[in-house]
DNA sequence: ATAATATAGGATATAATTGTCTTTTATTTG
DNA sequence: CAAATAAAAGACAATTATATCCTATATTAT
């Protein structure tokens, strides 16, 4: 509803992976699709998506797979997932969808919608991989159903 | 981004017509189509939503178009146009995009998400039709560009 | 009543997103 | 080096969202 169902895809992968990387275990696309319940094709194209940004890394090969440093654990946040899968129109875009609507030639809702977008930048801006993923670790949260 | 653009379309055909009632001015959907910039047919049948979920009124005929009473432009708020058209996906579903994610079974990002949206839906139950005509009236605000 | 006008409705077209399948490339191990 | 494994890449298919077109229906004014 607020990202695509690429982007979704793609945090609850990267979660995953890093999830998996705290285990110094790297995950091959199958076992991700599984365990976030994708459809397995199209999430190997996002993560080669995420691959190509730096936000995970990949091996190929046998004993290959995706994992994440320790160090881009902390340094990810999911605004760089957004981005790098759905662009940056969640925060540029207008609300009501004018092509040009800023403080000089504003729409109806552009102050309102100012608001609640830059609540959700911040939010995103400040959300690290490891973050969530250590939610998961400890079974408060879940990626899947 | 946020919203379809089904409703983004609704929404400023909804002020606009709130905005020529206020003169007491029936409008044509090939009028609102120019007016706020959208595509005339597609409009037309966001309208016929609008008019089955009676947020506007419309009268066919000569002398016809849409309208919207006095008193529905404080009343209609517009979490019921985007309920209408988009339906409730924007309130419950799951930012990641989990079937069934809540306080007991939560994906990684719902406590967040729930405050942002929370804030979002607070906003559209209580933005009337009557509050964003008035600031395109003054020439505050702008519907198209 | 008839002609004109405006919305309502249905069928269809186009584009974007989501999803699948097959082949290629890189890497590791025996 | 050969075989096996896993990601990368490209072509294709299905679904959904967006958009158009044509006809039907209701209403008004003459």
């Amino acid at each position: 509803m607020m990202f695509s169902k690429a982007c979704e895809y793609g945090i609850r992968a990267a979660v995953y992976v890093t999830l998996q990387s705290l285990e110094e275990r790297r995950v091959s696309f199958n076992e991700i699709a599984k365990e976030i319940d994708s459809p397995i094709a199209f999430t190997a194209k996002i993560l080669q998506q995420l691959t190509r940004n730096n936000i995970i890394h990949s091996v190929k090969g046998p004993t290959g797979g995706f994992e994440i440093e320790r160090e881009d654990m902390d340094m990810v946040k999911l605004s760089m997932i957004v981005k790098a899968i759905d662009g940056d129109k969640i925060y540029t875009g207008c609300g009501l969808g004018l092509k040009e609507c800023n403080a000089q030639k504003p729409c109806p809702l552009h102050d309102k919608f100012l608001d609640i977008r830059t609540d959700l930048r911040n939010m995103l801006e400040s959300t690290s991989l490891f973050e969530l993923a250590t939610g998961l670790e400890v079974g408060l949260t879940y990626l899947k159903r």
